[in-house]
DNA sequence: GGCGCCCTTACGGATTTCCGTAAGGGCTTT
DNA sequence: AAAGCCCTTACGGAAATCCGTAAGGGCGCC
């Protein structure tokens, strides 16, 4: 089993139920980090002093505090953590349950294992470790059939780019004019007024506004 | 102290940090429920049983599940608690940290307590128990600073209608016709209009879809 | 009553967005 | 090279939204 296990995690009761759930694994030694940067910070010096963390447990969104803070969200941290151990293992422990949020994420190829937060999310997350340690990937319910099915509508950079200005209060002229500026293309008006409709109707919304609630909903933007 | 508590919460690793808590307090009896009707349940049969719970801990937000639910929201299973039993103290134990969001709840005269979730919400939830049980309110930073202040927007009700419904794709003529149909004034186009034009203006919102965005971060619909 | 204030409504023009059609360019296929 | 396809762009009219002005109605106050 894993001997050394770092927590990322700002909930202390969340942190209370995560430790109980690694001490009936009997993992040897287990640090919490409440802040991103504390965890960073945490995980450089065990690298540094040779006994490395084999195992990184992360909560993906973090209450943003007073503090000047670096790393401010599991992404982040994921793949800052991945990019200088590339053997680490990790796996995501969220109360995100969207499925495209979640694809996005697995996609990146840095997870080892993703599992909700729910009403039975510690059977899960000790199932996760052990799944993980033997070298295999796992997926908690409801989200292990979205990678099955595959019908799940994404979104490309530009499009994200598009409906984020949108949501932000810019008009498609800014819009426009802004794209032309820093060479992203399509930028014509015609094509932002054509991808939104193609948007709108991917998604069913009957307006623009409907679309950019629809999107948010879905944790797109 | 408090002797027989309910704890309506759906994260089983929270779960384990209350009980913790409530462990400390020496409380005798600490019933969990993970359904916000399991809740409802349980709480009638105390009552029937001549044993009521004397305070109610609830989580405000609950994965839905795939059962036939009644109750889907801690501010329903609230609602319904404290109208069925007004002596019952309740303490809202939440991620929900928007201040609009907690002034609407708080005025609603239900609550005893509000601790939000965060790094120090074990301690904060310890010392609201026992405020309430000394008969005090309690309200955990940074949320205890809203009600002096009292500098908060918020929305009135037709407001609140009025954007529900753009956000779901209704346009400004359908939604006229919508008021018109169900007694709701002002219901003219213009009214309307204008009404939307104050609401940017509050919110320094550049477009009626960055007004969406902005209403629906801060939780307000 | 008369006055002022606030809210609602009406109206018209400006602006923005929506939508269909068509032309042009790049790329592949035959 | 020609044909076909996809994507981008241009354009113009329709529809929706935005915005200012002004008129009307209800209500309290003097």
């Amino acid at each position: 089993m894993f001997t050394k296990v770092l927590v990322a995690e700002d909930i202390d009761s969340i942190n209370i139920g995560v430790a109980s759930a690694l001490k009936m694994l009997k993992i040897q030694t287990v640090v919490h980090a409440v802040y991103c940067d504390e965890a960073y910070l945490k995980f450089k010096k065990a690298a540094r002093e040779g006994e490395p963390f084999d195992l990184l447990i992360s909560d993906l969104s973090f209450k943003k505090s007073h503090r000047n803070e670096n790393l401010t969200s599991g992404e982040q941290l994921i793949t800052t953590l991945k990019s200088e151990d590339p053997e680490l293992k990790i796996i995501a422990f969220t109360i995100e349950d969207h499925p495209q949020k979640f694809l996005s994420l697995w996609e990146t190829n840095n997870l080892d294992a993703y599992v909700c937060k729910d009403r039975n999310s510690l059977k899960d997350l000790r199932i996760a470790i052990e799944s993980v340690f033997e070298g295999e990937h796992y997926v908690s319910d409801p989200l292990s059939s979205v990678l099955q099915k595959r019908n799940v509508l994404q979104l490309k950079e530009y499009e994200v780019e598009l409906l984020t200005r949108l949501a932000s209060g810019y008009s498609q002229d800014e819009i426009e004019k802004h794209f032309k500026e820093n060479g992203i293309k399509p930028n014509s008006r015609s094509s932002i007024e054509k991808r939104l409709k193609e948007l709108r109707d991917d998604f069913e919304a009957k307006t623009t506004i409907h679309l950019i609630t629809i999107i948010k909903e879905l944790r797109l933007i």
